[in-house]
DNA sequence: CGCTATACATCATATCACGAAGTATCCACT
DNA sequence: AGTGGATACTTCGTGATATGATGTATAGCG
């Protein structure tokens, strides 16, 4: 996919994938590979703004002499899901502008 | 609208309207307005950037005294309007994983 | 004569995805 | 015991890019 279009789609998508239950990195992006496809690189740093803009908060959990971190959801983060929703209908809109077959003279 | 989803269509949307007709910079933006509201600076870097891949021609017209630069879409611009078509598919995807109610136990 | 719309251009800045590289643990295989 | 791969998180540098600010220049209106 378009690497500008997928900005778009990153966090929303990052948000949907533990808004049902808290998960953490590396699940996340197996979680999320069927529909788009990125580096651990990219999520961590994802992962650590939208803890910044407080859509999220983070619990550390020692799993195997490993550290995980799990993200949880917080209301601002399903707000931006919600948000995104509203914005469905601008860029239907704009899928049928780019699409829409200037038919009758060509 | 999101900055990061707008970044996304821009360059699209831009294609989408001179593939009718030939345009000029200060026109596409009013056409583009009801869809995606754009500043000069940013269609102008865009349909430079456009232009460096042979996604557009340009031809210069003088216009009462001021110069336009016609726009006209090239082949490559116009497959550039398919892949995105094509990858509406995917888009769709991941509206549906991001709005997917995980109904049944919350 | 000043203001607004038209029309294009350049620059500096902030944001951001991503590859590369690093640290550390556990398990399977030989 | 040693090797390699999967898990798990972190940091750094780079390139792409949207945008505000600013500048130049003309036409037309009051």
């Amino acid at each position: 996919m378009d690497i500008q279009l997928k900005r778009g789609l990153l966090d929303v998508c990052v948000l949907a994938a533990i808004k049902s239950k808290d998960s953490y990195g590396y699940q996340i992006i197996k979680d999320m590979k069927p529909y788009l496809d990125l580096s651990e690189s990219t999520l961590y740093t994802i992962l650590k703004r939208l803890e910044t803009a407080n859509m999220l908060t983070v619990r550390s959990v020692e799993h195997g002499g490993r550290l995980r971190k799990y993200y949880h959801i917080t209301g601002a983060g399903l707000k931006r899901i919600e948000d995104f929703k509203d914005e469905w209908g601008e860029i239907l809109s704009i899928y049928r502008f780019v699409t829409k077959e200037d038919d009758g003279n060509e």
